[in-house]
DNA sequence: CAGTTGGGTGAACAGACGTACACCGAAAAG
DNA sequence: CTTTTCGGTGTACGTCTGTTCACCCAACTG
């Protein structure tokens, strides 16, 4: 009964070693089995077709998004900066869960209709559960519900970008200076937003 | 002689047509032949290959956004803000050359590895331009150089989101929230830009 | 120990794929 | 008007695709 979890394991890990070069769409039932080592048929056992392969993909990928998304939110707040902290928990699990991180990257735009919507979605959740805990932050009492809004798509968006050059960089000394580029980004994000409704209310953060 | 162009370009634009819906990696030689009404074999009097063609819908592709770049960077002064001409923009030449605009996005993260590359690079290049741009802004003096390619690029990424939000629009009015969030996205990040430097090196930015 | 379940097998299919080849017929060149 | 060029045609091939079916045998159930 474990067998079956096992070969549905490397089903799924073909799937992803298959995506890195191309996209999913673009992958054969066949080189999935082949890949895994058992005869095509097979594949039958453990999923209806491909596309049920691909959503179970879009399942398991999330997993790691929001564990991401759960660590940034619970990072240990005394490791002074936050940028600092997010950046680095970021880059970390684009490491450590690659595969995922990439087909969430590909078939974003790539993708069956069907899954590009999930993803969407989902990106859309991780934006309005940033929204909330901006809302926390001092200083940030004087923006608008809908400020905030553009203020979490903003930084969701500049993560996303961050989280695709990662993907894309090619030497270890490349990456580092991404995460360097992305956390001054992050913070003249920050400054601009801090001094944004401020600067159009009248100049003063402090006033009431 | 004026025939062959002509179903050159009729090929072109059926493997356009055909990229809407999936990456042109799951475009098959045969579905472009029929889209067009020609027999398969007669596709190689035009091509040498699929990624032949794909390399010729880059070059056209880029076609486009260099004529869109342009148009920004030679934006009537006059008419107000830079943000709301340069989204406005964007914006049209997204609509008009959506095609394009929809190949490059898809192909940037889904495409063959040569594709991609290129596509990276042209970006970069649109970056490089911005940043000589930006240079020339009065207020920014106090940039280094390095600081002046990360706000480029902090910019660019966020016209490439706006552009692919623009691309998944559903309605008008859709894309009408999503331009005006860009144009307040792109004023938060000018004035955190601004604000940069001169936090650091004083908070005063008229400071010599 | 006997019986049932179920993951994996192997052959077979119809269709789509890329590509090679000989050929045709309209338009350009002489 | 004749000749050459060349985009498009039709046939044919070997390979790969998804999917079906009957079958086998290891592992759980009784």
């Amino acid at each position: 009964m474990e067998r079956k979890e096992r070969t549905r394991r490397a089903i799924l890990d073909a799937a992803l070693s298959l995506g890195e070069e191309s996209s999913l769409g673009a992958v054969s039932l066949r080189q999935v089995a082949k890949e895994v080592g058992i005869v095509p048929t097979a594949f039958y056992r453990h999923f209806d077709s491909i596309e049920a392969l691909g959503m179970a993909l879009v399942d398991e990928s999330f997993v790691s998004l929001r564990a991401m998304l759960r660590d940034v939110r619970q990072a240990d707040p005394t490791y002074g900066d936050i940028v600092d902290g997010s950046v680095a928990i970021l880059a970390q699990h684009v490491h450590d869960q690659r595969a995922h991180f990439l087909f969430i990257a590909r078939e974003r735009v790539a993708g069956p209709t069907l899954v590009r919507e999930r993803i969407r979605h989902e990106i859309e959740l991780a934006e309005r559960e940033l929204a909330t805990d901006l809302a926390l932050m001092p200083g940030v009492e004087v923006w608008t519900a809908e400020d905030l809004q553009i203020v979490s798509n903003l930084i969701v968006n500049a993560m996303v970008s961050t989280a695709e050059a990662i993907l894309n960089a090619r030497s270890p000394d490349a990456e580092a200076e991404i995460q360097h580029r992305s956390r001054t980004q992050l913070r003249m994000l920050l400054v601009g937003a801090l001094n944004w409704r401020s600067d159009k209310a009248g100049r003063s953060p402090e006033g009431s």
